[in-house]
RNA sequence: GGGCCUAUAGCUCAGUUGGUCAGAGCGCACGCCUGAUAAGCGUGAGGUCGGUAGUUCAAAUCUACCUAGGCCCA
């Protein structure tokens, strides 16, 4: 007789090999068929909301890596929100105007660009972004995220634009806007401003030059000896064009400063740069004198070197001993840091230079010359004064325009800025970031001090694709519209017709009939300006979050990369803080970035960049959600073919686990069946009860946003608790005990609870393989339809005396320790499966007890998987004892298992058998009849 | 150059307020099984915690510096 035959043997057909790549898009299609999605948001109706809002990416190119982590973590929170029984909506978005589109439409257009309109660029842009947003659309669908895709939010939207516009109307009028002057790339032969992603870097020839300052007052004797009367703070530049806006000079406040006495003078440079610059000014009989630092000198009054103007020390963290004298030429108007240190300082933003870089008539003896023209003429003017110390050339790298490739200048130029210290602005966003949660924490420090430290914010940009800055001005008075009124006119315009309107209508037009300004005039001036997009993005909360039935303000999170610090969450705090009073969010949680193997970043210079789409055609979207998890996203994570592979293979594991379970239940009928827990055989509870554990901590963890929790505890319980431990052990009985008996009923109970359980714990992350699970598990036509639609288990009735879970634990202990006995005589072949042994005990007086309670049951032969275990009160006599190292007072003997092995069950066994079953053990014959009968 | 952050076995992660020989899983090696089978089980070998110098009776855990790397600025 073939006695396999009788044995209940695991059937299903669930695939061993998941066929990820073809399997996903199935499933995709079937949640869409469904509309899962749109299920979910029906049943969330009347929840509690949890309210995620998501950063808009640029609709420009393909998703990447980063996008991937992002919007799958993103998922990862919105899935296991809805799934606690949250009302948790997922509406994505895109970021539509900006730079990079205009620039792509240009290079499109090539040369026809001159040809066409500010509005036909604008309907390029448009159409590009449009193009765009499907295609990242379907790139993150097939992540298997779920979200409102059909109803996204784009910024170009004709209903975002005019919250846009609103928004920013409401900084208007309460007067947070105001024109002023910053220093920007100019290129004078296109006259136009550049961005910074418009400048090229090339070599230039300039003039490099020392000047001197003669010291005017506030001279103390900071450095001993030195007659103030012939003092001067020597600078070096290699722009002489900038000296006729030169306002200050800056030193920085902890380098030390020291005098190079020639010839009477005595000039006032860094003292590390002393040395060098006598080498270099070839000075044979100059003398260096005492020194004091930087901030003694603050508050010293130079002379400017030939124009009638008083050139004040400064001080400046931004100094360096790089080049120069560590005495830096101060030209607001024409340089970023020396804009900045001059806000400080209350200095004008001076820029004596016009659109075509010629010198306004302002300038005395330069008026109406060229910049760079001009150059030779102060470099001479300053010779003949004598104050100049030396001039050469110097080769270095210099900003040219990326279009004519001219050499640029910086040049302070009219810009629309809204100001941090009015109405105790900053104070309120400072106080605002105190109170959000920053996840890590860190994060709080990081916001902290750049919105402390940043300047005004710079929200104009002369660019096309964008949405305008819609301030008009009286043409006579040069009074700003303010009116709420007119505000709300422009709001309604932009709603019905976008904010192209505003490009393509006179200034009169954008005004509600008959508008006067307070000055009787009826003609205005628009501004051509639009805005930063920071300030579009910088408003998503108020255009998704308010007037959204399924959201509310402000929400519970945003989510993303550690670089939103600077963007994303800075400019919505600023947006919020200034028209609300708050901030947008209660949780900002920020991920880092992804970088290869090697923990360096991605690029296509250095060719190590990995795809999405690569990794979703090669092992498939579930893989890639499982990397996203299996990684502790706060710091920088790492992305490699090895890790990857590993994954694989855990994720081959995981499903090998769940493969079993199916296989085992294919005649379990969950209403019919189940055996109720306190019924149940002790480990089959026991194992429930770990369940339990894991999937508190793990739940625990998801509310913690720590998803890499999730993967070790749940990959470790598929494997350390379940294969290892209890479905090894299971195994004999599932197999060998009739069908309908309660013990082996009692294991699929425990089986199923399993199943259903670790299939709906999972399912915020290996999303697909839950749903496939879902649709193989016994009973579901009582279920939902799908697993993201169910709610997770509720195991707070899987309890478990403690002193009967020490005891499990202590008899895991000792089986490892069993098996490590086993494994001494299996290397010398005397046996080979564990089942051809018997093990005899000598035991600690406290694990004695245990385990005699245990062995009146004859259970732990079944634990141990062998055949025999005996209990002995010593081991003396015996030779090749195996002493427990883990265990104090524990020894073990193996002995090849007595009888003959069951040709059934394959536990050996002693008692005479039956004359129907010569090679059958009498339990086996037990349950061949009661399976008969 | 500045701000914030990171650095534990080949890989991914644990290591509570500094205090028993630094842990897990995978991978690897060796072996078993052939009734989860392109599966399953067992055993074993791998780190002195990026480096240096300190604080301390005691440091992976605190401090400083250095190195490598990341984000944001300049």
């Amino acid at each position: 007789m073939d006695y396999k035959e009788t044995l209940n043997l695991p059937v299903t057909d669930f695939p061993m090999k998941a066929n990820l790549v073809h399997k996903e898009p199935e499933v995709l299609k079937q949640w869409e068929t469904e509309d899962i999605y749109g299920q979910i948001r029906k049943e969330s109706a009347g929840k509690p909301k949890y309210v995620f809002h998501d950063g808009p990416p640029y609709a420009n190119g393909h998703i990447h890596m980063g996008h991937a982590l992002n919007k799958i973590l993103k998922d990862f929170v919105v899935k296991f929100q809805s799934m606690k029984g949250f009302d948790a909506t997922f509406v994505p978005g895109w970021d539509c105007h900006g730079l990079p589109i205009e620039h792509q439409v240009g290079k499109e257009l090539k040369k026809k660009k001159q040809d066409f309109s500010k509005s036909e660029i604008r309907k390029l842009c448009r159409e590009y972004a449009a193009k765009f947003v499907d295609i990242q659309k379907e790139e993150f669908k097939r992540l298997g995220v779920f979200a409102s895709w059909d109803k996204p939010y784009l910024t170009m939207d004709y209903s975002y634009e005019a919250t846009i516009v609103r928004e920013f109307s409401k900084f208007i009028q309460k007067g947070m806007v105001y024109k002023g002057l910053k220093p920007v790339h100019w290129c004078t032969t296109c006259r136009t401003a550049l961005a910074e992603a418009e400048v090229e870097y090339d070599n230039h020839k300039s003039p490099s030059i020392y000047v001197k300052f003669p010291v005017k007052s506030g001279w103390n004797n900071q450095i001993q000896g030195l007659d103030d009367s012939k003092t001067y703070f020597v600078i070096w530049t290699t722009t002489p064009w900038t000296l006729p806006a030169n306002l200050a000079i800056c030193l920085h406040p902890d380098f030390e400063y020291t005098a190079i006495t020639h010839k009477g003078e005595s000039w006032v440079v860094a003292k590390e740069l002393a040395p060098g610059l006598l080498e270099e000014w070839d000075l044979q009989d100059a003398k260096i004198q005492g020194a004091c630092s930087g901030k003694d000198l603050e508050g010293v009054v130079c002379q400017h070197p030939f124009i009638d103007r008083e050139s004040p020390v400064i001080l400046g963290d931004h100094v360096t001993l790089e080049q120069g004298t560590g005495c830096v030429h101060t030209a607001p108007g024409h340089g970023q840091e020396d804009y900045i240190v001059g806000q400080k300082y209350g200095l004008d933003t001076y820029n004596p230079v016009d659109d075509a870089g010629v010198f306004k008539p302002i300038v005395e003896h330069f008026a109406g010359q060229f910049v760079t023209k001009a150059n030779p003429d102060i470099i001479e003017k300053m010779q003949a004064d004598g104050t100049l110390i030396a001039a050469s050339e110097v080769d270095h790298s210099y900003p040219h325009c990326w279009r004519c490739h001219q050499p640029i200048i910086f040049r302070a130029t009219a810009q629309w800025f809204i100001p941090m210290d009015k109405d105790g602005f900053r104070a309120k966003a400072l106080a605002e970031i105190n109170k959000t949660r920053w996840v890590p924490h860190w994060g709080r420090e990081r916001i902290y001090s750049m919105v402390e430290n940043r300047p005004d914010w710079c929200v104009s940009r002369q660019r096309a694709w964008g949405v305008p800055i819609t301030v008009l001005t009286c043409k006579k008075c040069e009074e700003q519209v303010t009116s709420p009124d007119v505000m709300a006119h422009i709001v309604k315009l932009v709603e019905q017709n976008g904010a192209d309107f505003w490009f393509e209508k006179e200034a009169e037009e954008l005004l509600p009939g008959g508008y006067k300004c307070s000055c009787g005039s009826a003609e205005f001036v628009k501004e051509m300006d639009i805005l930063d997009v920071w300030f579009d993005s910088g408003v998503s909360h108020a255009a998704v979050l308010e007037g959204n039935p399924d959201m509310q303000w402000p929400a519970d999170l945003y989510l993303e990369g550690s670089d939103q610090h600077r963007g994303w969450f800075h400019s919505s705090l600023l947006e919020s803080v200034g028209t609300r009073s708050a901030a947008p969010y209660k949780t900002v949680l920020t991920h880092g970035y992804v970088v290869d193997g090697k923990g360096k970043k991605m690029s296509k210079s250095a060719g190590n960049v990995i795809a999405p789409q690569k990794i979703i055609d090669q092992y498939g979207a579930e893989i890639l959600r499982l990397w996203v998890a299996s990684e502790n996203y706060r710091e920088d994570i790492r992305i490699s073919h090895e890790i990857l592979k590993r994954l694989t293979e855990a994720y081959r594991k995981i499903r090998n686990t769940f493969r079993f379970l199916l296989g085992n239940l294919s005649d379990f009928d969950p209403k019919t069946d189940a055996v109720p827990v306190d019924e149940m055989e002790e480990i089959d509870h026991y194992i429930l009860y770990r369940f339990r554990l894991v999937t508190e901590r793990v739940l625990k963890a998801f509310g913690d946003f720590e998803f890499h929790v999730f993967y070790h505890s749940f990959y470790n319980f598929c494997i350390v608790d379940l294969s290892a431990f209890y479905l090894d052990i299971l195994k004999d009985r599932i197999y060998t005990y009739p069908k309908n008996s309660r013990e082996r009923r009692s294991g699929q109970t425990a089986m199923y609870d399993l199943l259903r359980g670790m299939a709906q714990l999972m399912a915020p992350i290996l999303s697909f393989t839950s749903e496939e699970i879902w649709s193989y598990m016994p009973g579901r036509g009582n279920e939902v339809s799908s697993v993201h639609l169910s709610s997770f288990p509720d195991l707070s009735k899987v309890s478990f005396p403690d002193h009967l879970a020490s005891k499990w634990e202590k008899l895991g202990q000792l089986k490892g320790e069993v098996s490590k006995a086993l494994e001494l005589r299996r290397q010398e072949k005397m046996i080979g499966h564990s089942l051809d042994a018997l093990v005899r005990l000598e035991l600690p007086s406290d694990l004695k007890s245990i385990l005699e309670e245990e062995q009146k049951r004859d259970q732990l032969k079944y634990i141990f998987i062998v055949s025999a275990v005996e209990i002995a009160d010593s081991l003396e006599k015996e030779s090749n004892v195996y002493t427990s190292e883990a265990i104090a007072g524990l020894k073990i003997s193996v002995h090849p298992a007595p009888g003959s092995k069951c040709e059934r069950c394959w536990n050996y066994f002693v008692e005479e058998a039956t004359p129907e079953h010569p090679s059958v053990c009498l339990r086996c014959v037990k349950n061949l009849e009661s399976a008969k009968a």
